[in-house]
DNA sequence: AAAGAAAGTTCGGTCACCCTAAATCGAAAA
DNA sequence: TTTTCGATTTAGGGTGACCGAACTTTCTTT
């Protein structure tokens, strides 16, 4: 149906306007290491597939279609990620390249097949939702780490913006989904926390951590 | 490493060679559905790759270098087909179609993750062997079940240049990888088989199918 | 051996996707 | 309000992979 490269375009477009309100070209250029004025192009590109709204010098929005289009490929991402830690015993901090490749795979029978292999989940390995087959994606009621208050007992439930970095540094903090932690402090001048769980005492995660860790009460 | 067109290119040949003798650009051209003026320029570009040797008007032949990373992109296609119907459910006749886009993925843990899951296979679910890492391919001393005898009774061990067709129709008459079939009778005239097996009576198979089914005795 | 057919090559073109350099727009600062 | 500067688009090019048309080589047939 589409090009692999308007797959991932579509697919990061996506991704930036879930992290903030408006998505410029050079976002997303930036972004996907692509230079500005072939981003612009390939956005009237899919403006013309009716996949994105596109006006000059007007931030980027994803029509329904290309929403749809888009959440359809994040699906495939995430249910391969789920699949290769869970079938096949990767960690969860190597699925990430392999998915990216995979999720460009065109048979909605293998899809099907990894989905209900895995039951059917709703998270994928770092915590992010998994949208359903019409592209439906649910956001449970989670909260950043970094809104919680001093003394806060919360649970894990999802990592966002994943980066191999980021997956590596969690590991080396034995950080993961489901950890149960405490709030002990909060500096007030960089806005870092100090936690406490299972097998540290004392760590301190920087702002920046605490604002990709999700964590119900 | 290399584009997907070229490793299509490689793959083809490689397969082509073990059809016949020489192949030719028309032969590759017909296999592939593009037209032979884009298979010459392409056996061009591979030349200066020292992936084939290309002489103008003369047969196509991959290098070594080529033979084995030929041999490497089979590997990956067999090794995900055995994945697939061993590990997933699929069906033999299904799994050709999806392996062959994730041949090309570039992951050496994601194969080499399957082959151990699998239990380092020797044959693919078509009963083709599986090269080894290094690009080395063992054929087992099999015969063509068209070559047999009559009064020969032989088990099926592989099935060769499998099209999603021919697996049906293999299906349809319940002839799978390791049936002990009775040859009851040749036809002269056209060559074809009249067979006796578990399920079935008197099958009659053609020499087209003949050909194709590999034996041991 | 000459003619005709088939196979292979050469020679422009096209399309997708990427680039740099230069012009233009728009918003924030002077 | 004018300047300035970053963001954006326009213009012009490049490469990979494909094509058709026309030409050349090789094979086949007579």
């Amino acid at each position: 149906m589409h090009s692999l490269a308007e797959e991932n375009y579509l697919k990061t477009l996506f991704s930036l306007s879930n992290d903030k309100a408006e998505v410029n070209v050079n976002d997303l250029s930036k972004r996907l290491g692509i230079k500005m004025p072939t981003v612009t192009s390939m956005m009237k590109k899919l403006a013309t597939k009716k996949l994105v709204h596109y006006e000059s010098y007007k931030p980027l929005r994803l029509t329904e279609k290309g929403k749809k289009e888009a959440a359809l490929i994040i699906r495939k991402h995430r249910l391969t990620e789920m699949y290769l830690v869970e079938k096949m015993g990767f960690g969860w901090e190597q699925v990430h390249e392999i998915a990216e490749q995979i999720e460009h795979i065109q048979s909605s029978e293998f899809f099907a097949k990894m989905d209900e292999l895995l039951g059917y989940p709703k998270l994928d390995p770092h915590g992010s939702p998994i949208p359903d087959k019409n592209g439906k994606m649910v956001w449970s009621a989670y909260s950043k780490l970094s809104e919680c208050k001093k003394g806060d007992t919360v649970k894990i439930t999802a990592v966002i913006n994943t980066s191999e970095e980021f997956l590596k540094f969690l590991n080396s903090r034995e950080i993961h989904i489901g950890l149960k932690l405490k709030i002990k402090s909060i500096e007030p001048f960089d806005n870092s926390m100090v936690v406490t769980y299972d097998k540290r005492n004392a760590e301190t995660l920087s702002q920046i951590v605490c604002e990709r860790l999700l964590v119900e009460k």
